[in-house]
DNA sequence: GCAAAAGTGTTCGTATTACACCCATGT
DNA sequence: ACATGGGTGTAATACGAACACTTTTGC
């Protein structure tokens, strides 16, 4: 028997105001690497096949890799954490809903970059639609977080590191005053300018 | 041909006022991974046999995987580096020392990972002897933070942080006033209380 | 007219920066 | 006596936290 190197992806995404994960007939999408395949091919590769996503629609970044994991699958696990938003999630068949926090120590452990990455980069912008209001921004930060923000101090922050720029647009959803729209000025990661 | 995993150790210490890495014979230290070793088990290995340095003497942290290194002798290196102080650095035979800036794109990783930690860490430790005074470790931030910093501001903050003691002692070096020598509270990584 | 979410400023406390001089020692 | 690094305080500013009411729409 030989050495078996995995690859494993944590799909992220905020649901209902909750930063969940999903598994695939209880566990976590992976496959095996092959030889001559670069890490990033095969994160891709995982995210297209397994999950059924593209790539593209969201936010990739390299983990952690262990030894030894768990599911006893693989001798060394390459873990990755895909970002996706929502609208992204097309037809969740055979995936099972998870919270976040217990399932995996890797999985608070990705909650914890997310927290420090969202602080100083734009990579919120892989879990939320191209347009999006401000609330709807807002909530995604505090899925993350986990924890309630002040209104006008989460928009004089957010609008003070000029990541987003007004549509000018409007959306009213249900009985209440329209929002203004707004977009990331881009869809690629970012480090912000703290200023 | 098969797949060949590789651990690679990226030693780091403080000398002459500035953060150095070390190659062995032009390479960083590595050794192929065996399976029902951990990784962790491997890593101090290599820093045991390779480096030559007591493991337990600095502090290791996993960097990053990467496929398809530079080097060509391993499909994957699982890469970590090491701190350590200089003064459990013995015989630096076949050593060569290299300034941190461009040797690897990990490297800078390493040294950006490294500016976050001390900051809400108490991982210097490892970059010093047990006893210290506070110039010594004024210029160990400042080399990893790459500028200076105003003397009274710095012993303002890192006292605050309640990460040291107070030894009692003083140490004078040289033609100049004896300075208060200190201690860390404990030589075990700890998130240091922002209060 | 009422429910629901959007939008908007000010005050306060704390943390960060900038800055200059005297002290204790070895030579 | 002088060179060397150690040691100390204050003022200005920037930043984050707390906090309440008005607006626009759909029903």
């Amino acid at each position: 028997m030989n050495q078996t190197i995995g690859i494993k992806v944590i799909p992220l995404t905020i649901l209902n105001g909750k930063l969940i994960t999903f598994v695939y007939n209880g566990r976590t999408p992976s496959r095996i690497w092959e030889k001559n395949v670069t890490l990033e091919a095969t994160t891709a590769q995982i995210i297209q096949t397994i999950v059924g996503l593209d790539p593209g629609d969201g936010y990739i970044e390299q983990l952690y890799t262990i030894s030894r994991p768990q599911e006893r699958d693989f001798d060394i696990a390459i873990v990755y954490y895909f970002l996706v938003a929502q609208a992204h999630i097309v037809s969740p068949e055979g995936w099972t809903e998870r919270v976040h926090a217990l399932d995996h120590p890797l999985i608070s452990y990705a909650t914890q970059r997310l927290r420090w990455k969202i602080e100083y980069t734009n990579v919120v912008y892989s879990l939320l639609p191209n347009e999006f209001v401000l609330g709807e921004l807002q909530r995604v930060y505090e899925a993350i977080l986990g924890r309630t923000l002040d209104k006008r101090n989460f928009r004089k922050k957010i609008l003070s590191l000029r990541m987003l720029d007004d549509t000018g647009k409007k959306r009213s959803q249900g009985r209440s005053r329209p929002a203004e729209v707004y977009r990331f000025k881009t869809r690629k990661p970012t480090i912000v300018e703290v200023l």
